[in-house]
DNA sequence: TCTGGGGTCCTAGGACCC
DNA sequence: TCTGGGGTCCTAGGACCC
């Protein structure tokens, strides 16, 4: 048995955490750039407020029903999210941290209890160690649990707390579930199963399985076996050393000088480079984008990129600025409104065994490579200790690019100036 | 005027190996 | 007329997730 533990509404409840005068109104949380929605509470969802809308879409609904709208704060909420994992950590024997605001549980050895009773239980101590709200779906199959998992969210009368185990129960539930709303169904395979008159879960988990293994492959293959209620996808405790690393934003204006799209793409790469550090590993290619907005039609739409192999594999935020800054100079183009820009790093390798790798032509000994290093680790020291952004590179800068975040909240659990502020 | 950011996996096809 | 068998690696594109 598997339970999956969702939270509910996850950032609009981060919100209201801190400020209960929200209960009960309606709340959204904005994208970075302050641009959709991403996150909305229930009473905000009956107002008719769709998930990704832009903000200044539906700014005249938001006002008229006194909506309080909130900027995305992800100190905040990736430091209660690892609050919500510790509690349930301890939950039970095995857990899986799908997403930020997802975990899997192990409850295999919990064949003696009365499910729906631990269900509850998790609710319980969730809500009283950290404030969020959660719903719990258990069943023989991840993707099962995914599905009880909505159900609970959908159907008051579950109070947060859906069990599918006997077989019955699995029908009834699959009838009630349409296929786009099975995990791993999107869009394009929605439409092409709707297109065969396969509307249902329980019309795929019925399907000639030649015909699925054909159109959506093994991918679908698995969801199918899933929903028959053989498990195909085990609990992954480890989390893998990430491929890849992005860091890209959307700017608060249009940009059109190199000397602002520069600023922008060292303080991307500086970040870039940190991420890798404090995964511990090294990148061995970095790729650098700029692009001009796709929603204006009034100018050529212009997306440059550019990857490129880095001279050894590193983690250090010089190296990779200076990489980047090279790579920008040749996707610039004079004229155009920039509106986002990204930096990604690739080809990552564990820190550990690369230790010996050198550059065949490097023209530094690896003593200095040693000392960039050490530079490095003092600068994540000391803004450990003093705060992220009180040692950056002279290069990295965010005045003139930053993006809106004109109604942020406090980062109440990370940041010392912030709880004084909110004292005072 | 204003439209997010960060990921993974799979497939197919081409180039190459023995 | 007949033209092997078994691999890897890389890339682009398309699907999906939160």
């Amino acid at each position: 048995m598997f339970a999956l533990v969702d939270c509910n509404n996850f950032y609009a409840s981060c919100e209201r955490v801190f400020n209960p005068a929200l209960r009960l109104r309606p709340v959204v949380v904005l994208s970075n750039n302050d641009g959709c929605i991403i996150a909305r509470s229930e009473e905000a969802k009956a107002l008719g407020i769709q998930m990704g809308m832009p903000e200044f879409k539906c700014r005249a609904l938001l006002q008229s029903h006194d909506v309080t709208v909130f900027s995305s704060n992800y100190p905040l909420y990736g430091d209660m999210s690892t609050r919500v994992m510790m509690t349930l950590a301890a939950l039970a024997p095995e857990i899986e941290v799908y997403s930020i605001d997802e975990a899997f549980l192990d409850m295999s050895g919990f064949a003696r209890f009365d499910l729906t009773e631990y269900g509850r239980l998790i609710r319980k101590t969730v809500r009283q160690h950290t404030g969020i709200p959660v719903c719990v779906g258990m069943a023989p199959t991840k993707t099962l649990a995914k599905m009880a998992n909505r159900l609970a969210k959908k159907n008051p009368h579950y109070q947060g707390v859906c069990l599918l185990r006997s077989a019955a129960e699995i029908q009834a539930a699959l009838e009630r579930t349409k296929v786009e709303d099975i995990w791993g169904i999107g869009r394009q395979w929605s439409k092409l199963l709707q297109a065969k008159r396969i509307e249902s879960a329980a019309d795929l988990a019925a399907a000639p399985a030649a015909w699925v293994r054909k159109n959506l492959h093994i991918v679908g293959a698995r969801i199918q076996a899933e929903l028959q209620g053989q498990s195909c996808l085990p609990m992954e405790l480890m989390r893998p050393a990430k491929q890849s690393i992005c860091t890209s934003r959307s700017f608060g204006r249009s940009v059109t000088s190199l000397e602002e799209l520069q600023q922008a793409v060292a303080t991307f790469a500086g970040k870039c480079a940190f991420k890798l550090r404090k995964e511990q590993s090294l990148a061995s290619l970095l790729t650098v984008f700029i692009a001009t907005s796709p929603f204006d039609d009034s100018c050529e739409r212009y997306w440059g990129t550019r990857t490129a192999s880095l001279p050894c594999p590193t983690s250090d935020s010089i190296a990779i600025l200076q990489a980047a800054q090279a790579m920008l100079d040749g996707i610039f183009r004079a004229g155009k409104s920039y509106r986002k820009a990204g930096v990604m790093v690739s080809g990552i390798m564990p820190q550990a065994a690369s230790s010996t790798t050198l550059s065949l032509f490097a023209e530094e000994a690896p003593a200095a490579n040693e000392r960039d290093t050490k530079i490095m680790q003092v600068m994540d020291a000391i803004n450990r200790r003093y705060g992220s952004g009180a040692v950056h590179l002279a290069a990295e800068n965010s005045e003139s690019w930053k993006p809106h975040q004109e109604r942020l909240s406090a980062r109440y659990t990370t940041r010392w100036d912030d709880i004084i502020e909110v004292k005072g």
